[in-house]
DNA sequence: ACGAGTACCTGGCAGC
DNA sequence: TGCTGCCAGGTACTCG
């Protein structure tokens, strides 16, 4: 699932390929896409414009384009972004194609998105607005140096909810999901079942430490990629941190740790699966 | 403010 | 083979 490293590493991939060129046409596909403003003003204020940079923020993709626009991307569960050249495209869009983008030097940026969680917004102007597609609530994100020990610990200060779904709450912090929230408890040895309030302050500081090194990782192998479809590279690659997962996926099996005979273990959190070895977690 | 629950959506798969 | 029903989960919403 399209998390803040596989985000980052589509945004990673786009930046060189993307800078400078302008968009020559927009095309939706069938079952509609979500978007904001709708269909044909969204269109309008694409057309036409130049891609200035990408920038990220959490698990959104922001491509700034200009005259002040931004076209902000969000993946939701399925959502692929992918670049291809014009004459590699079939004609009309595919299965699942949502909406397109041909690009100037014959490139073409399509947007997949099966179980249609994705969004796609395009903010004109920055002053209005800053909050039409969510990513004014975003708390801290955990790759920047404000993301501290004690930040952390201030918002997870006196919260009775699984530490788990504090770590999937992008408020107090943005860009983990379920598989990096799993392995970032489990590389700080904490059960996601202990609430918030009973952390001390050694292990909000393992878990603010834990969750940085894993979001890096997932960055430098390139994400994540499940057997179920989802998330690959634009140019369809797969990521390769899913080979390196020690407890996402691995319920009924043997914790990774040298000398650790736990097996991995399953619990429903706020409607998600949360995985963890049950003797080296406390 | 907080915590719990649920809708959205569809491909894949287990079970009958 | 074909059907049913559950599962995956990011976000936004409601309700108490």
């Amino acid at each position: 699932m399209p998390e803040l490293p596989e985000v980052e590493t589509i945004r990673r991939y786009l930046v060189p390929r993307l800078v400078g060129r302008r968009i020559t046409a927009v095309r939706f596909g069938t079952g509609h896409v979500k978007t904001e403003p709708g269909p044909s003003a969204f269109r309008r204020l694409l057309y036409g414009a130049r891609v200035r940079g990408i920038g990220r923020c959490g698990k959104y993709l922001a491509v700034r384009l200009d005259k002040g626009r931004e076209l902000i991307v969000h993946l939701g569960m399925s959502g692929r972004i992918l670049l291809a050249r014009q004459e590699d495209a079939e004609k009309s869009l595919a299965r699942h194609e949502r909406a397109r983008l041909d690009l100037s030097g014959g490139l073409v940026l399509s947007f997949f998105d099966p179980r249609r969680f994705g969004r796609l917004w395009v903010k004109d102007g920055v002053a209005r607005q800053p909050e039409a597609c969510g990513i004014g609530r975003l708390g801290i994100e955990p790759l920047e140096s404000d993301y501290t020990a004690e930040y952390l610990g201030n918002r997870l200060k006196g919260r009775n909810t699984p530490v788990k779904n504090l770590l999937l709450d992008q408020r107090i912090a943005c860009g983990a999901g379920n598989i990096y929230s799993d392995e970032a408890l489990f590389a700080a040895r904490i059960r996601p079942t202990r609430t918030g309030a009973s952390l001390n302050r050694a292990e909000t500081a393992s878990l603010a430490s834990a969750l940085r090194r894993v979001l890096k990782d997932g960055i430098r192998w390139c994400g994540t990629t499940m057997k179920d479809g989802g998330y690959v590279l634009p140019d369809g690659r797969t990521g390769s941190f899913q080979d390196r997962l020690r407890v996402y996926g691995r319920a009924g099996r043997r914790c990774l740790r040298p000398r650790c005979r736990g097996l991995i273990e399953r619990v429903r959190l706020g409607g998600r699966s949360s995985h963890y070895c049950p003797l080296c977690q406390n």
